[in-house]
DNA sequence: GCACACTCCGAACGGTCGTGCTATTTTCGT
DNA sequence: ACGAAAATAGCACGACCGTTCGGAGTGTGC
Protein backbone atom coordinates (compact mmCIF):
# COMPACT_ATOMS: atom_id res chain seq x y z
CA UNK A 1 0.00 0.00 0.00
CA UNK A 2 1.48 4.05 -0.88
CA UNK A 3 1.99 6.08 1.64
CA UNK A 4 -0.74 8.01 0.59
CA UNK A 5 -3.33 5.39 0.45
CA UNK A 6 -2.19 4.75 3.78
CA UNK A 7 -2.71 8.11 5.36
CA UNK A 8 -6.01 7.96 3.18
CA UNK A 9 -7.16 4.90 5.45
CA UNK A 10 -5.96 6.45 8.87
CA UNK A 11 -8.40 9.63 8.02
CA UNK A 12 -11.10 8.09 6.67
CA UNK A 13 -10.98 5.64 10.14
CA UNK A 14 -10.78 8.54 12.24
CA UNK A 15 -13.59 10.13 9.94
CA UNK A 16 -16.22 7.26 10.86
CA UNK A 17 -15.38 7.61 14.74
CA UNK A 18 -15.82 11.50 14.45
CA UNK A 19 -19.11 11.12 11.87
CA UNK A 20 -20.52 8.30 14.02
CA UNK A 21 -21.34 10.71 17.34
CA UNK A 22 -20.88 13.70 15.80
CA UNK A 23 -22.73 13.22 12.33
CA UNK A 24 -21.67 12.61 9.15
CA UNK A 25 -22.58 16.53 7.57
CA UNK A 26 -21.04 17.98 10.89
CA UNK A 27 -17.38 16.23 10.03
CA UNK A 28 -15.03 19.09 9.45
CA UNK A 29 -11.85 19.31 7.37
CA UNK A 30 -10.18 21.02 10.39
CA UNK A 31 -11.04 18.85 13.10
CA UNK A 32 -10.09 15.78 11.63
CA UNK A 33 -6.65 17.10 10.61
CA UNK A 34 -5.96 18.09 13.86
CA UNK A 35 -7.27 14.40 14.93
CA UNK A 36 -4.75 12.88 12.59
CA UNK A 37 -2.00 15.01 13.28
CA UNK A 38 -2.36 16.44 9.65
CA UNK A 39 -2.28 19.82 7.97
CA UNK A 40 -5.58 21.03 7.05
CA UNK A 41 -4.34 21.45 3.22
CA UNK A 42 -2.23 17.88 3.49
CA UNK A 43 -5.82 16.01 4.34
CA UNK A 44 -7.73 17.79 1.86
CA UNK A 45 -5.62 16.95 -0.90
CA UNK A 46 -6.79 13.47 -0.48
CA UNK A 47 -9.97 14.37 -1.22
CA UNK A 48 -10.78 16.43 -3.57
CA UNK A 49 -13.28 17.70 -1.85
CA UNK A 50 -15.82 17.71 1.73
CA UNK A 51 -18.51 15.86 -0.54
CA UNK A 52 -15.80 13.45 -1.66
CA UNK A 53 -14.93 12.67 1.79
CA UNK A 54 -18.28 12.01 3.38
CA UNK A 55 -18.73 9.88 0.13
CA UNK A 56 -15.96 7.57 0.79
CA UNK A 57 -16.55 7.65 4.68
CA UNK A 58 -19.70 5.98 3.92
CA UNK A 59 -17.84 3.56 1.88
CA UNK A 60 -15.28 2.76 4.29
CA UNK A 61 -18.13 2.10 7.21
CA UNK A 62 -19.78 -0.03 4.56
CA UNK A 63 -17.08 -2.48 4.28
CA UNK A 64 -16.73 -3.14 7.97
CA UNK A 65 -20.43 -3.19 8.09
CA UNK A 66 -20.41 -5.99 5.54
CA UNK A 67 -17.32 -7.59 7.06
CA UNK A 68 -18.91 -7.44 10.33
CA UNK A 69 -22.36 -8.20 9.51
CA UNK A 70 -23.22 -9.74 6.05
CA UNK A 71 -19.98 -12.35 5.90
CA UNK A 72 -20.57 -13.88 9.47
CA UNK A 73 -23.84 -14.13 8.13
CA UNK A 74 -23.18 -15.87 4.81
CA UNK A 75 -20.62 -18.43 6.11
CA UNK A 76 -23.36 -19.69 8.35
CA UNK A 77 -25.63 -22.76 7.82
CA UNK A 78 -28.51 -21.75 5.34
CA UNK A 79 -31.99 -21.26 6.81
CA UNK A 80 -32.29 -20.24 10.14
CA UNK A 81 -29.35 -20.47 11.41
CA UNK A 82 -28.41 -18.02 8.92
CA UNK A 83 -30.63 -15.64 9.85
CA UNK A 84 -29.89 -15.77 13.48
CA UNK A 85 -26.04 -15.15 12.70
CA UNK A 86 -27.34 -11.64 11.08
CA UNK A 87 -29.46 -11.16 13.35
CA UNK A 88 -26.50 -11.49 16.47
CA UNK A 89 -24.00 -9.46 14.67
CA UNK A 90 -26.15 -7.00 13.36
CA UNK A 91 -27.10 -6.76 17.33
CA UNK A 92 -23.58 -6.74 18.32
CA UNK A 93 -22.21 -4.16 16.02
CA UNK A 94 -25.02 -1.87 16.97
CA UNK A 95 -24.20 -2.72 20.42
CA UNK A 96 -20.30 -1.67 20.23
CA UNK A 97 -19.22 -0.80 16.69
CA UNK A 98 -19.44 2.86 15.19
CA UNK A 99 -20.16 2.08 11.24
CA UNK A 100 -23.43 1.02 11.99
CA UNK A 101 -24.50 4.39 14.11
CA UNK A 102 -22.91 6.25 11.29
CA UNK A 103 -25.46 4.60 8.77
CA UNK A 104 -28.81 4.91 11.20
CA UNK A 105 -27.82 8.78 12.01
CA UNK A 106 -27.00 9.75 8.34
CA UNK A 107 -29.96 7.69 6.92
CA UNK A 108 -32.06 10.40 8.60
CA UNK A 109 -30.19 13.71 8.12
CA UNK A 110 -29.92 13.25 4.30
CA UNK A 111 -33.07 11.62 4.01
CA UNK A 112 -34.19 15.43 2.64
CA UNK A 113 -30.73 16.35 1.08
CA UNK A 114 -30.51 15.07 -2.58
CA UNK A 115 -27.32 15.01 -3.73
CA UNK A 116 -23.87 11.85 -3.99
CA UNK A 117 -23.58 11.26 -0.67
CA UNK A 118 -27.87 10.51 -0.17
CA UNK A 119 -27.80 8.29 -3.19
CA UNK A 120 -25.26 6.53 -2.21
CA UNK A 121 -26.58 5.75 1.29
CA UNK A 122 -29.72 4.95 -0.36
CA UNK A 123 -28.12 2.12 -2.68
CA UNK A 124 -26.38 1.31 0.49
CA UNK A 125 -29.61 0.53 2.13
CA UNK A 126 -31.46 -1.00 -1.03
CA UNK A 127 -28.23 -3.74 -1.40
CA UNK A 128 -28.21 -5.05 2.33
CA UNK A 129 -32.19 -5.22 2.44
CA UNK A 130 -31.77 -6.87 -0.76
CA UNK A 131 -29.38 -9.40 0.90
CA UNK A 132 -31.04 -9.92 4.17
CA UNK A 133 -34.58 -11.24 2.11
CA UNK A 134 -32.11 -13.45 -0.27
CA UNK A 135 -30.98 -14.73 2.90
CA UNK A 136 -34.93 -15.47 4.01
CA UNK A 137 -35.65 -16.56 0.80
CA UNK A 138 -33.18 -19.44 0.95
CA UNK A 139 -34.55 -19.97 4.09
CA UNK A 140 -37.83 -20.76 3.07
CA UNK A 141 -36.60 -22.87 -0.23
CA UNK A 142 -34.92 -25.09 2.65
CA UNK A 143 -38.11 -25.11 4.53
CA UNK A 144 -36.77 -23.38 7.96
CA UNK A 145 -40.11 -20.38 7.08
CA UNK A 146 -43.52 -20.84 5.94
CA UNK A 147 -43.85 -20.81 1.57
CA UNK A 148 -46.44 -18.43 1.64
CA UNK A 149 -43.86 -15.89 4.40
CA UNK A 150 -42.65 -12.74 2.73
CA UNK A 151 -39.08 -12.15 2.47
CA UNK A 152 -39.08 -8.22 2.32
CA UNK A 153 -41.65 -7.86 4.26
CA UNK A 154 -39.36 -9.74 6.89
CA UNK A 155 -36.39 -7.62 5.61
CA UNK A 156 -38.83 -4.85 6.53
CA UNK A 157 -39.51 -6.12 9.93
CA UNK A 158 -36.04 -6.99 10.84
CA UNK A 159 -34.77 -3.62 10.17
CA UNK A 160 -36.99 -1.99 12.47
CA UNK A 161 -36.28 -4.09 15.38
CA UNK A 162 -32.81 -3.14 14.98
CA UNK A 163 -33.57 0.69 14.68
CA UNK A 164 -35.54 0.80 17.87
CA UNK A 165 -33.11 -1.26 19.47
CA UNK A 166 -30.65 0.96 18.61
CA UNK A 167 -32.68 3.69 19.80
CA UNK A 168 -33.54 2.29 23.13
CA UNK A 169 -29.82 1.80 23.72
CA UNK A 170 -28.16 4.86 22.58
CA UNK A 171 -30.54 7.64 23.04
CA UNK A 172 -32.38 6.39 26.31
CA UNK A 173 -29.78 3.68 27.33
CA UNK A 174 -31.96 1.31 28.16
CA UNK A 175 -30.72 -1.78 29.80
CA UNK A 176 -33.66 -3.79 29.00
CA UNK A 177 -33.10 -2.93 24.93
CA UNK A 178 -30.93 -6.03 23.71
CA UNK A 179 -33.66 -8.19 25.64
CA UNK A 180 -36.62 -6.09 24.04
CA UNK A 181 -34.83 -6.80 20.45
CA UNK A 182 -34.79 -10.61 21.31
CA UNK A 183 -37.80 -11.03 22.59
CA UNK A 184 -39.10 -9.57 19.29
CA UNK A 185 -36.89 -11.08 17.23
CA UNK A 186 -38.06 -14.33 18.10
CA UNK A 187 -41.75 -13.74 17.83
CA UNK A 188 -41.05 -12.67 14.22
CA UNK A 189 -38.66 -15.98 13.64
CA UNK A 190 -41.57 -17.18 14.77
CA UNK A 191 -44.94 -15.91 13.30
CA UNK A 192 -42.71 -16.80 9.55
CA UNK A 193 -42.60 -20.41 10.67
CA UNK B 1 -50.77 37.23 22.86
CA UNK B 2 -48.02 40.19 22.92
CA UNK B 3 -46.07 41.18 19.85
CA UNK B 4 -42.63 39.70 21.18
CA UNK B 5 -44.50 36.08 21.91
CA UNK B 6 -46.11 36.36 17.91
CA UNK B 7 -43.02 36.70 16.69
CA UNK B 8 -41.08 33.82 18.58
CA UNK B 9 -44.18 31.95 17.63
CA UNK B 10 -43.44 32.38 14.02
CA UNK B 11 -39.40 32.11 14.64
CA UNK B 12 -40.59 28.85 16.00
CA UNK B 13 -43.06 27.44 13.08
CA UNK B 14 -39.90 28.37 10.69
CA UNK B 15 -37.49 26.52 12.52
CA UNK B 16 -39.22 23.46 12.90
CA UNK B 17 -39.92 23.39 9.09
CA UNK B 18 -35.68 24.03 8.47
CA UNK B 19 -34.71 21.53 11.12
CA UNK B 20 -37.31 19.03 10.11
CA UNK B 21 -35.49 18.68 7.00
CA UNK B 22 -31.82 20.20 7.63
CA UNK B 23 -31.67 18.49 11.18
CA UNK B 24 -31.84 20.04 14.72
CA UNK B 25 -28.01 21.45 15.00
CA UNK B 26 -27.81 22.81 11.35
CA UNK B 27 -30.12 25.41 12.38
CA UNK B 28 -28.51 28.39 12.35
CA UNK B 29 -29.65 32.11 13.36
CA UNK B 30 -28.98 34.08 10.53
CA UNK B 31 -31.00 31.80 7.71
CA UNK B 32 -33.86 31.80 10.16
CA UNK B 33 -33.56 35.54 10.63
CA UNK B 34 -33.53 36.15 6.60
CA UNK B 35 -36.54 33.40 6.42
CA UNK B 36 -38.72 35.18 8.63
CA UNK B 37 -37.45 39.02 7.63
CA UNK B 38 -35.91 39.80 10.57
CA UNK B 39 -32.40 40.74 11.48
CA UNK B 40 -30.17 38.84 12.98
CA UNK B 41 -29.38 40.25 16.05
CA UNK B 42 -33.55 41.03 16.48
CA UNK B 43 -34.15 37.47 16.42
CA UNK B 44 -31.35 36.32 18.71
CA UNK B 45 -32.36 38.52 21.17
CA UNK B 46 -35.73 36.46 21.60
CA UNK B 47 -33.74 33.33 22.55
CA UNK B 48 -30.66 33.86 24.62
CA UNK B 49 -28.43 30.87 23.13
CA UNK B 50 -28.60 28.97 19.95
CA UNK B 51 -29.80 26.06 22.59
CA UNK B 52 -32.43 27.98 24.04
CA UNK B 53 -33.80 28.09 20.74
CA UNK B 54 -33.07 24.02 19.57
CA UNK B 55 -34.58 23.14 23.42
CA UNK B 56 -37.65 25.54 22.23
CA UNK B 57 -37.79 24.51 18.96
CA UNK B 58 -38.18 20.66 20.27
CA UNK B 59 -40.54 21.65 22.75
CA UNK B 60 -42.64 23.40 19.89
CA UNK B 61 -42.97 20.56 17.65
CA UNK B 62 -43.94 18.61 21.00
CA UNK B 63 -46.80 20.46 21.82
CA UNK B 64 -47.64 19.66 17.85
CA UNK B 65 -47.22 16.10 17.92
CA UNK B 66 -48.80 15.20 21.11
CA UNK B 67 -52.00 17.34 19.32
CA UNK B 68 -51.84 15.44 16.22
CA UNK B 69 -51.10 12.00 17.37
CA UNK B 70 -51.60 11.64 21.30
CA UNK B 71 -54.90 13.74 21.94
CA UNK B 72 -56.71 12.20 19.24
CA UNK B 73 -55.43 8.47 20.68
CA UNK B 74 -56.49 9.74 24.05
CA UNK B 75 -60.14 10.74 22.71
CA UNK B 76 -60.99 7.49 21.04
CA UNK B 77 -62.62 4.87 22.85
CA UNK B 78 -60.42 2.80 25.19
CA UNK B 79 -58.86 -0.30 24.30
CA UNK B 80 -57.84 -1.38 20.60
CA UNK B 81 -59.68 1.39 19.16
CA UNK B 82 -57.64 3.90 20.85
CA UNK B 83 -54.76 2.02 19.75
CA UNK B 84 -55.43 1.88 16.24
CA UNK B 85 -56.22 5.55 16.42
CA UNK B 86 -52.89 5.76 17.83
CA UNK B 87 -51.40 4.27 14.76
CA UNK B 88 -53.36 5.94 12.43
CA UNK B 89 -52.73 9.26 13.49
CA UNK B 90 -49.11 8.53 13.91
CA UNK B 91 -48.45 7.01 10.37
CA UNK B 92 -50.31 10.59 9.30
CA UNK B 93 -48.23 12.69 10.74
CA UNK B 94 -45.08 10.62 9.54
CA UNK B 95 -46.41 10.82 6.20
CA UNK B 96 -46.85 14.25 6.06
CA UNK B 97 -45.94 16.28 9.39
CA UNK B 98 -42.42 18.00 10.19
CA UNK B 99 -43.04 17.92 13.94
CA UNK B 100 -42.26 13.65 13.92
CA UNK B 101 -39.46 14.42 11.33
CA UNK B 102 -37.60 16.30 13.67
CA UNK B 103 -38.05 14.11 16.38
CA UNK B 104 -36.39 10.82 14.55
CA UNK B 105 -33.41 12.77 12.90
CA UNK B 106 -32.62 14.74 16.13
CA UNK B 107 -33.09 11.40 18.07
CA UNK B 108 -30.14 10.29 16.16
CA UNK B 109 -28.38 13.65 15.97
CA UNK B 110 -28.16 14.19 19.97
CA UNK B 111 -27.66 10.51 21.06
CA UNK B 112 -24.20 11.11 21.73
CA UNK B 113 -23.98 14.54 22.56
CA UNK B 114 -24.63 15.46 26.15
CA UNK B 115 -26.30 18.63 27.09
CA UNK B 116 -29.99 20.08 27.60
CA UNK B 117 -31.40 18.94 23.78
CA UNK B 118 -30.61 15.76 24.41
CA UNK B 119 -31.70 15.76 27.93
CA UNK B 120 -35.14 17.44 26.45
CA UNK B 121 -35.53 14.77 23.82
CA UNK B 122 -34.60 11.53 26.06
CA UNK B 123 -37.48 13.15 28.50
CA UNK B 124 -40.06 13.29 25.56
CA UNK B 125 -39.45 9.71 24.55
CA UNK B 126 -39.63 8.15 27.51
CA UNK B 127 -42.88 10.25 28.16
CA UNK B 128 -44.61 9.15 24.91
CA UNK B 129 -43.65 5.64 25.60
CA UNK B 130 -45.08 5.94 28.71
CA UNK B 131 -48.28 7.51 27.10
CA UNK B 132 -48.23 4.59 25.10
CA UNK B 133 -47.59 1.76 27.04
CA UNK B 134 -50.39 3.11 29.27
CA UNK B 135 -53.06 2.95 26.39
CA UNK B 136 -52.25 -0.28 25.87
CA UNK B 137 -52.02 -1.14 29.44
CA UNK B 138 -55.85 -0.06 29.59
CA UNK B 139 -56.90 -2.33 26.79
CA UNK B 140 -55.58 -5.28 29.03
CA UNK B 141 -57.85 -4.40 31.65
CA UNK B 142 -60.47 -3.99 29.18
CA UNK B 143 -60.17 -7.26 28.01
CA UNK B 144 -58.83 -6.55 24.59
CA UNK B 145 -55.19 -7.60 24.95
CA UNK B 146 -53.51 -10.54 26.00
CA UNK B 147 -53.63 -10.14 30.30
CA UNK B 148 -49.84 -11.26 30.37
CA UNK B 149 -49.21 -9.28 27.38
CA UNK B 150 -46.13 -6.92 28.16
CA UNK B 151 -47.11 -2.88 27.43
CA UNK B 152 -43.48 -1.67 27.30
CA UNK B 153 -42.58 -4.38 24.96
CA UNK B 154 -45.79 -3.37 22.86
CA UNK B 155 -44.84 0.58 23.15
CA UNK B 156 -41.13 -0.80 21.96
CA UNK B 157 -42.31 -2.83 18.65
CA UNK B 158 -44.58 -0.12 17.95
CA UNK B 159 -41.92 2.61 17.51
CA UNK B 160 -39.49 -0.06 15.75
CA UNK B 161 -42.64 -0.17 13.15
CA UNK B 162 -42.77 3.52 12.77
CA UNK B 163 -39.48 4.18 12.64
CA UNK B 164 -39.07 1.53 9.86
CA UNK B 165 -42.01 3.26 7.86
CA UNK B 166 -40.54 6.07 8.31
CA UNK B 167 -36.97 5.29 6.92
CA UNK B 168 -38.52 3.51 3.99
CA UNK B 169 -40.62 6.63 3.52
CA UNK B 170 -38.54 9.12 3.45
CA UNK B 171 -35.37 7.88 2.87
CA UNK B 172 -35.63 5.68 0.27
CA UNK B 173 -39.52 6.95 -1.36
CA UNK B 174 -40.76 2.78 -0.96
CA UNK B 175 -44.45 3.38 -2.18
CA UNK B 176 -45.44 -0.22 -0.56
CA UNK B 177 -44.05 1.35 3.31
CA UNK B 178 -47.63 1.98 4.42
CA UNK B 179 -48.48 -1.01 3.26
CA UNK B 180 -46.18 -3.19 5.47
CA UNK B 181 -45.84 -0.90 8.01
CA UNK B 182 -49.91 -1.48 8.94
CA UNK B 183 -48.94 -5.58 7.95
CA UNK B 184 -46.23 -4.94 10.92
CA UNK B 185 -49.16 -3.67 12.97
CA UNK B 186 -51.80 -5.68 12.70
CA UNK B 187 -49.20 -8.96 13.14
CA UNK B 188 -48.26 -6.72 16.20
CA UNK B 189 -51.90 -6.21 17.57
CA UNK B 190 -52.86 -9.90 16.61
CA UNK B 191 -49.85 -11.38 18.99
CA UNK B 192 -50.81 -9.40 21.31
CA UNK B 193 -54.38 -10.37 21.84
C1' DG C 1 22.80 13.26 -10.87
C1' DC C 2 18.86 14.99 -12.53
C1' DA C 3 14.04 15.39 -13.57
C1' DC C 4 9.77 14.07 -11.92
C1' DA C 5 5.84 12.48 -9.29
C1' DC C 6 3.95 12.19 -4.87
C1' DT C 7 2.95 13.91 -0.32
C1' DC C 8 2.32 17.37 2.64
C1' DC C 9 2.55 22.13 4.66
C1' DG C 10 1.70 27.31 5.52
C1' DA C 11 -0.66 31.13 4.41
C1' DA C 12 -4.42 33.24 2.73
C1' DC C 13 -9.17 33.96 0.60
C1' DG C 14 -14.16 35.02 1.12
C1' DG C 15 -17.86 33.46 3.74
C1' DT C 16 -20.73 32.20 7.65
C1' DC C 17 -21.15 31.09 12.31
C1' DG C 18 -22.85 32.59 17.31
C1' DT C 19 -22.86 36.37 20.09
C1' DG C 20 -22.06 40.88 22.17
C1' DC C 21 -22.87 45.92 22.23
C1' DT C 22 -25.53 50.30 21.27
C1' DA C 23 -29.25 52.69 19.10
C1' DT C 24 -33.69 53.18 17.41
C1' DT C 25 -38.30 52.00 16.80
C1' DT C 26 -42.60 50.00 18.39
C1' DT C 27 -45.79 48.50 21.81
C1' DC C 28 -48.56 49.08 25.76
C1' DG C 29 -50.27 50.28 30.50
C1' DT C 30 -51.77 54.26 32.56
C1' DA D 1 -50.81 61.23 25.26
C1' DC D 2 -46.78 60.02 27.52
C1' DG D 3 -43.21 57.51 29.48
C1' DA D 4 -41.47 52.95 30.56
C1' DA D 5 -40.59 48.70 28.65
C1' DA D 6 -40.24 45.64 25.05
C1' DA D 7 -38.82 44.59 20.38
C1' DT D 8 -35.87 45.06 16.71
C1' DA D 9 -31.91 46.76 13.83
C1' DG D 10 -26.99 47.82 12.79
C1' DC D 11 -22.53 46.81 13.37
C1' DA D 12 -18.54 44.50 14.92
C1' DC D 13 -15.89 40.75 17.01
C1' DG D 14 -13.28 36.42 16.91
C1' DA D 15 -13.60 31.80 15.42
C1' DC D 16 -14.03 28.42 12.14
C1' DC D 17 -15.60 26.86 7.58
C1' DG D 18 -14.14 24.76 2.70
C1' DT D 19 -11.02 25.73 -0.68
C1' DT D 20 -6.91 27.46 -3.43
C1' DC D 21 -2.12 28.06 -4.39
C1' DG D 22 2.77 28.07 -4.28
C1' DG D 23 6.32 25.73 -2.51
C1' DA D 24 9.03 22.68 0.39
C1' DG D 25 10.59 17.74 1.28
C1' DT D 26 11.23 12.99 -0.35
C1' DG D 27 11.80 8.99 -2.84
C1' DT D 28 12.16 6.77 -7.75
C1' DG D 29 13.20 5.84 -12.53
C1' DC D 30 16.31 7.07 -16.09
Amino acid sequence: MSKGEETRRQVLEAAVEVAASSGLASLTIGSLAERTGMSKSGLFAHFKSKETLQVQVLEFASEAFVQDVVRPALSAPRGEKRITTLFESWLAVSRDGTAECLFVSAAWEYDDQPGPVRDRLVRMHLDFSDSVAQMFRTGIAEGFFAADADPEQFAHDLHGIMLIYFQAHRLLGDARAEERARHAFSRLIESNR
